[in-house]
DNA sequence: ACTTGGCACTCGAAGCCGCCGAGTGCCAAT
DNA sequence: ATTGGCACTCGGCGGCTTCGAGTGCCAAGT
């Protein structure tokens, strides 16, 4: 019962000085909240939670704020399933009529979920690694340039310029290129490496410097992190709460350009189910200490193949940050199969 | 005469402010600069530079900033051309040695751009408009679907998927493929459309159908505006001045995610030989008022194909930003060229 | 005809002061 | 365990003063 009422006081907290951003006090909890007991008792609790490290206060005599710990509380057990606005489902709605291309997918995407975040977006190219071949091209360019094009179940394509150390015509390509279709199409990415085990050997000592390049390119080209990209959008989102608030966000800025940085962020999340957040320090990340990240990963005929995710102030607006991304991340999902 | 110390005061006000940021007074200027003359001498001169427009006072009692008349005189017949730091000829030459692709150019270009200027910076990829066709393939996804991707002699690659209104073999889309690749191989994109007109009557009744959608998504690849990739980097930048001054930094974040906004920025100065320097309101680009723009465009094979370029404060280092913009554009030039 | 030193004036920035009030912690009473 | 009472703290705010950089103007000098 006692303990009921303190996290009740701190989910108060942590919704007054979300939407207030505000150091909110006791008096005025009771005030916003049908709490029932007097402000003395409140205060009692907030010196509690305080003591168990669930609040802050910046000075002596102002009220209390939440630390990471509290919004991690917060989240984890008091925070319900906010359902989405009629303007957010319509949002939706309306992207999901025109998307033409997987390019246009994803831009249409992370503009989505900026817009109906309001936060930083991030979407993830679905990857490579976790989709199957629907097609390879080669492309002669020159007499020892060629183009390999690899088309994913996804949508996905991703081209590469390889340099041949010999010269080859168009007669070795076609045969290269039928016997690696052959190989490999309709498997999974994944399994390439596998399947393209002792495919060198197989063919006549002259061709195989040739097919040894396509072959590492090919490779190459399903390595986790080569095979990353990521679009970003909203990122005027930052300077609003930049303005009136001390998050410095120039190092937040330079976490944005740094793909790698990206990559982590949203690569944890594709091996967890559901919506996954990291409030403030437990960013490992430099530079997104004093943010939260809400990500989700989505899916492919039911394979998760990629993660989309926000990145915001810690005082976000959690239940409904999180149902906007699980939203998205679904509705991304059902577009993806349905193609 | 008196008017040559009149330019000359300009300059030196630009230069002062351009490096403390702050405004200007005649007793600093007369210390800081050999002017030869007393500071009553200068509050003359400073006087009128005012009348004509060339400066202003931020309040009263304050010394005198340049106004966006005042930074225009000073590009247009005031600044030399400043040469390259050693430091920056490095960083270009470290540059140089291990781009791989052209869309690894493109990064590394903005990159390098947004590290030598310190400065927000945009690098357009080459138009198609303005490029030949090296390569045009045809790739069935689908009985019903299939890619087109066209490679440009500048590298760049573009893919589009189309669908066909009716189904297809595999050999109507080889001989679809052939005879477009006869037909404007080599030849400029910008022939394409009228090398295409009577394309689609050569072909019979019953394959029209899917003739024409290809002939139409080419045609609208190599179109002005659809063409427009651009990318962005050294966003980090903005808060940098953000921080001490008084420019909005979330109108210049909003416009820098307008595709549309971009392509004006940079559209422009490809049919403009030199540096092109856009200053404050010069700039009709909403939200972009309070900021500059130094742009190039960059060549392959002697024929300008698009541009790159910065966007900055006002009071940002012309001559230095000038040099650096087309020391990159020319640079960048003799990459695509050389491969 | 410029240039220059002198001088009065303006006005923002910075520092200081005192008040207000929100918020707290503690305690005694219930 | 809860509550009202109470003394205390301290940041924020408005008002006040001071300071000084910078100006415009003018009369005198070259």
């Amino acid at each position: 019962m006692l303990e009921d009422r303190r996290l009740a006081v701190l989910r108060a907290i942590v919704e007054d000085y979300v939407s207030t951003h505000e150091p909110v006090g006791s008096k005025a909890l009771v005030e916003r909240h049908s709490l029932g007991v007097s402000p003395a008792t409140i205060r009692n609790d907030m010196a509690a939670l305080e003591d168990e490290g669930y609040i802050a206060q910046p000075h002596t005599s102002a009220g209390r704020v939440p630390t990471d710990l509290g919004y991690r509380l917060f989240v984890d057990r008091l925070s319900g399933v906010k359902p989405l606005s009629s303007a957010e489902r319509r949002a939706i709605h309306q992207f999901l009529d025109s998307a033409v291309d997987l390019d246009d997918v994803m831009l249409r995407t992370v503009r989505l979920l900026a817009q109906i975040t309001r936060q930083v977006a991030l979407v993830q190219y679905p990857l490579l690694n976790r989709s199957s071949v629907r097609h390879i091209e080669l492309v002669g360019l020159s007499a020892t340039r060629l183009m390999m094009v690899l088309i994913a179940d996804t949508g996905r394509v991703e081209q590469r310029v390889i340099e041949s150390p010999l010269e080859f015509d168009d007669a070795t390509l076609g045969d290269l290129r039928a016997r690696l279709l052959t190989l490999v199409s309709g498997q999974s990415f994944a399994q390439v490496p596998e399947l393209l085990t002792d495919f060198v050997e197989e063919w006549p000592q002259e061709q195989r410097p040739l097919v040894a390049v396509v072959a590492a390119s090919l490779l190459e080209a399903v390595q986790e992190q080569a095979d990353e990209r990521i679009v970003l959008g909203g990122t005027a989102h930052l300077a609003r709460y930049g303005e009136a608030f001390p998050i410095a966000i120039q190092p937040v800025l330079e976490a944005l350009e740094e793909q790698v940085v990206l990559l982590r962020l949203l690569g944890e999340a594709t091996s967890h189910s559901g919506v996954m957040v990291r409030i403030g320090h437990e960013n490992t990340v430099e530079g997104l200490g004093a943010t939260s990240v809400v990500t989700a990963r989505y899916t492919h005929a039911d394979q998760p193949v990629a993660s989309l995710g926000i990145v915001g102030p810690t005082h976000m607006d959690y239940p409904g940050t999180m149902s906007s991304v699980h939203a998205v991340a679904q509705y991304l999902s059902q577009i993806l199969s349905g193609r």
